[in-house]
DNA sequence: GCCGTAGTGATGCGACTGCATCGGAACGAT
DNA sequence: ATCGTTCCGATGCAGTCGCATCACTACGGC
């Protein structure tokens, strides 16, 4: 049997086909950095021109690399969305946290979560390839099981996160001690999504969603009186 | 030149043909209720298979027509996608309308928005399949320029109808005179829109949504004290 | 030197795609 | 009966799809 990428374990080592090492490696390649290229490409295609424009053959070509090394990468076409899918969450999750880090000095609970909703909401036109794929994705999922389990866990991650920044608002005094971190992280979850795909179709514009969220944010925030 | 759908108008009567007429109708055949059996058997593929898996020819099999009569319809594939879009755009905005007017009794402004949202959102199992047609549509639309115009016109109807029910419920006292109509409005749709899209994936259920809309809408009545 | 193996690009294959075209059936008019 | 027109289902066609397989190269171990 060929060495292939198995979907969920990367990891060598069938027995006595010992890795090669550190200086040698007269062939090996980055697999890793390869599905990565790939992965990239697939999302290329995918903000282009729609999920269903994804061929293998303009995936190879975009990725510059021959059909035979995608198809060495991934068994098949859907393990290669799947990747993509998985790819592109880490790098919302990703996003969503270095915005949350790196936010700038007045670090208000207000702002912060703003800050962060946005990076979710991908509003940002920079973030427009992003959010394209995202969206296709999110409707594949509808009708691909293995697809939904992914975003399923994403969204639980992200949501994860808005409750804690919520928690930490109540902590500090700057939000309503009364606020429900749950409901009001699953809203907000649910609003940055919508938003998106508003953003998209050009019924909102990338402003106008930001304002969205920050009004909403803002609503949490200072007691009653 | 054969006699063809044209998507802009439906109009008969080129010059001198003149239209067969009530009872002899030979062969006539009605183009409108053709076109929406063709348009509901595209919905149904797409939810059941997704907007990729949608076929000329799997079209046909499904509406119980030959291919040949799905061409006779609709010049192009895109055309036919297109006509279908508009045909559940049409269905959602009757279906929040049609639930709004036969609402039951206690016909609370809060009642009547809430019911309106959920119809909306598409969040009842019965409407998973239109909700699964909607996503896809907007999904593909976000690389589609004609899809993308009637998704944004069917927004902004939508839009108006919210606008419309807050203002209403402001007028009657239920809702706290410094509501924003357009504030919540926008609010409530991109709220209504993400929530499908969570749904359909599993992250969240119906009842969820659905409560969650209920509490914003009920987040705009009462004044303050 | 030779062999085994991992990795490569190229090509083949059957299925399917959207679209164009065709011969003929069903009718009104003459 | 014979047109002319309108509608129909069937088939042809060039292109593309995902996937399998190929011959070949580059290298380490012996």
């Amino acid at each position: 049997m060929r060495q292939r990428y198995d979907a969920t374990a990367s990891e060598r080592g069938r027995t006595g086909a010992r890795q090669r090492r550190d200086t040698g490696v007269p062939k090996q390649v980055d697999y890793e950095e390869r599905r990565r290229r790939i992965a990239d490409s697939v999302c290329s295609l995918i903000a282009r021109s729609g999920m269903e424009a994804v061929s293998l053959r303009d995936v190879a070509a975009d990725a510059g690399v021959s059909m035979g090394a995608v198809q060495r990468c991934f068994r098949t076409k859907d393990e290669m969305l799947l990747f993509a899918l998985e790819h592109i969450s880490a790098r919302v999750g990703a996003r969503a946290h270095t915005r949350l880090a790196q936010s700038p000095e007045p670090r208000s609970a207000a702002t912060l979560l703003a800050r962060t909703l946005s990076a979710i909401a991908l509003a940002d036109p920079e973030d427009r390839t992003d959010a394209q794929v995202w969206l296709a994705f999110v409707a594949h999922a509808a009708v691909s099981e293995p697809l939904a389990a992914v975003l399923c866990q994403t969204y639980t991650d992200l949501h994860d996160l808005l409750v804690w920044l919520i928690g930490y608002g109540k902590d500090t005094g700057e939000f309503r001690a009364d606020a429900d971190p749950e409901l009001a992280a699953r809203t907000l979850l649910a609003l940055a999504d919508g938003l998106t795909a508003h953003v998209l179709v050009g019924h909102r514009t990338p402003e106008s969603a930001h304002d969205l969220l920050s009004r909403y944010a803002e609503g949490l925030a200072a007691p009653p009186r």
